[in-house]
DNA sequence: TTGTATGCGTTATCAG
DNA sequence: CTGATAACGCATACAA
């Protein structure tokens, strides 16, 4: 035991240097695009990097100019279970396209609704620097984590509407409105009068503004709504939800749902006690959902372009950092997809 | 309220050194858990650290140390297109539960499934030393993956079986039969003798495993398969596919699908053409998605726990890298859940 | 066009 | 028990 198998030497910018016969800055130079190299140089440094198989260490890169190359994901959600994402795959995926080309990972981080835990984890992701800049989703109405990133000079890009009189980076898929009025008109339009909302948390932004577009568009068609519920997200409190509405002396011809699978709950409970859909009673979701389309009946909801959110609020968020980005387009509106779950008022 | 911001100088270990009147070594002593430092002064040293606000730098402990302190989640889909997150969420969020409570992060990242691109990827991925180790998925018949990272020294656990013959750390969650066997015993019990599988792609080992298990599983019944079909995990291709079985001279009474997505898109398409699920046609899923329960009719299917998988790969992983980590228990076994979907053969 | 010297923030080694 | 010091691998200001 005298001799230890010797740790495998890391080849590094010296490596390179030393093999083109150059110094440790000429091949820094080369692979930062600085120029002032003579191509024939560059050639010979190019080569051996090759052929030693050299990459920049991005823990070296990152200590020595403070870049991490690396983007945070921080998701934020009520649901302490196991079983809710509380963002479709579709916007990790339109996030990942954007930040790939220019060099970026992707650091992904999930938080509970503690907004100790939660603060505390922005402050270490900060400090850590482990990630140049993050996109943040669920702002809530009271939501210190704006003040908080300005504080800490964190870059960060909103996917959702902004907390009202906050300003801040954000993409805003969610115009007042947002499908909802489309919603209304399209059960007011098959006769529906009694309507009731089952929607998310109050505490959250952007179902506020959801429920507050809801009583407006009632209002516009000269409603009052038969109910209106905020709850989580979950199937279960969607048919606490439903059940209740249901119990009402003036029950509901329709529901509109903050999210697809409340819609599918909702659905579920009602034919299990005899009530068809949408014989019965209307249904009308949130959020296209892939196997929405694939329901009996197929569900009626808004649905958004979520890779595009995802893409857009990386593509923000990129040239916040200086990333050469062209500015992205509009984004589409949401927009509602009648399927079989809503008809016309009974009788 | 809060303290205010100051933007400027980096908090370093030097300053809280500097600030509990000790040496930088003493500090990194502390917050290394090593030892050899009186409890009085250790006070001292995490008094001074939480009022200055300050961490680890990981860019500087990943230089010094050649660890990056996170890992790769690398998924790897057949499919081009937007709309298919190869891998069910509740996959990720057992992978942050588990690796975020020792200090690592999750860089996640999504590959095509050109070969060429991704072993570029995986050689970027070790020579940057990002990751410590990587998570993998969907390992193909013919993958050349494995002895790449065996070449490049980067750890890496396999969710899900490796192929035939290779000898890789992987967390098998689907022993041979995998529910499918269940499947076709349950349908065989309602009366069922014609069935039909439609499953995944062949070069993927874990459609390829359960192909041939769904053959197994007849024949111990004594039944011959109606129609096998591998095609992707597509909602289109499971209705050309079930098309093409109803066409058929001898029409199936019973469907196996290799997803849910498939199962859902198949049974629509099926009532689409007047035939009733289960009335007429019995349908078995896979992979329990969140909303198969809420379908009309429910989905039967086979239940994973997803979680617990990504939960389990990521324990794996990190004992690898040496994480003090109890070893994970067994994994549930996939179960079949009876829902409305199937029912007995007609007439 | 190229080389030299310095420091980014931390941990490990060695003295004291 | 604690401190001084030398790397870790790179990019940059400054020289040449």
């Amino acid at each position: 035991m005298t001799e230890v198998s010797r740790p495998v030497k890391n080849v590094t910018i010296a490596d390179v240097a030393a093999r083109s016969g150059v110094s440790p800055a000429a091949v820094s130079r080369v692979f930062n695009g600085r120029g002032g190299i003579s191509s024939a140089t560059e050639a010979r440094i190019r080569r051996a990097a090759e052929e030693l198989g050299w990459t920049r260490s991005s823990a070296a890169v990152a200590l020595r100019k403070s870049k991490a190359m690396a983007v945070g994901l921080i998701l934020n959600t009520d649901i302490t279970g196991p079983d809710v994402m509380p963002m479709p795959p579709q916007v990790l995926m339109g996030i990942e396209h954007v930040i790939t080309k220019p060099g970026y990972g992707l650091l992904l981080h999930v938080f509970s609704n503690d907004p100790e835990e939660e603060n505390q984890a922005y402050k270490r992701l900060a400090a850590d620097k482990r990630v140049d800049g993050v996109l943040m989703t669920g702002a809530r109405v009271e939501d210190t984590r704006f003040r908080l990133l300005a504080e800490l000079g964190l870059p960060a890009v909103l996917i959702g509407p902004t907390p009202p009189g906050v300003v801040f980076p954000h993409v805003e898929y969610d115009p007042p409105g947002a499908g909802v009025e489309e919603s209304v008109r399209h059960l007011f339009a098959l006769g529906h009068r009694r309507i009731a909302y089952i929607g998310g948390p109050l505490s959250r932004v952007q179902p506020k503004i959801r429920a507050e577009a809801f009583l407006d568009a009632m209002s516009a068609v000269g409603l009052q709504p038969v109910l209106t519920v905020s709850t989580d997200y979950t199937a279960d409190a969607a048919v606490s939800a439903t059940k209740e509405a249901m119990t009402r002396a003036d029950t509901p011809t329709a529901f509109i749902y903050g999210a697809d699978v409340m819609a599918m709950a909702g659905i579920h409970y009602l034919r299990g006690t005899g009530i068809e859909v949408p014989r019965d009673v209307s249904v009308v979701g949130f959020d296209d959902q892939r196997l929405a389309e694939y329901m009996n009946p197929g569900l009626t909801t808004v649905a958004r372009n979520s890779m595009q959110r995802g893409a857009h609020a990386a593509t923000e968020l990129l040239r916040i950092l200086g990333v050469d980005l062209p500015e992205p387009g509009p984004l589409d509106a949401p927009r509602l997809i009648v399927r079989g779950s809503s008809g016309p008022v009974p009788e």
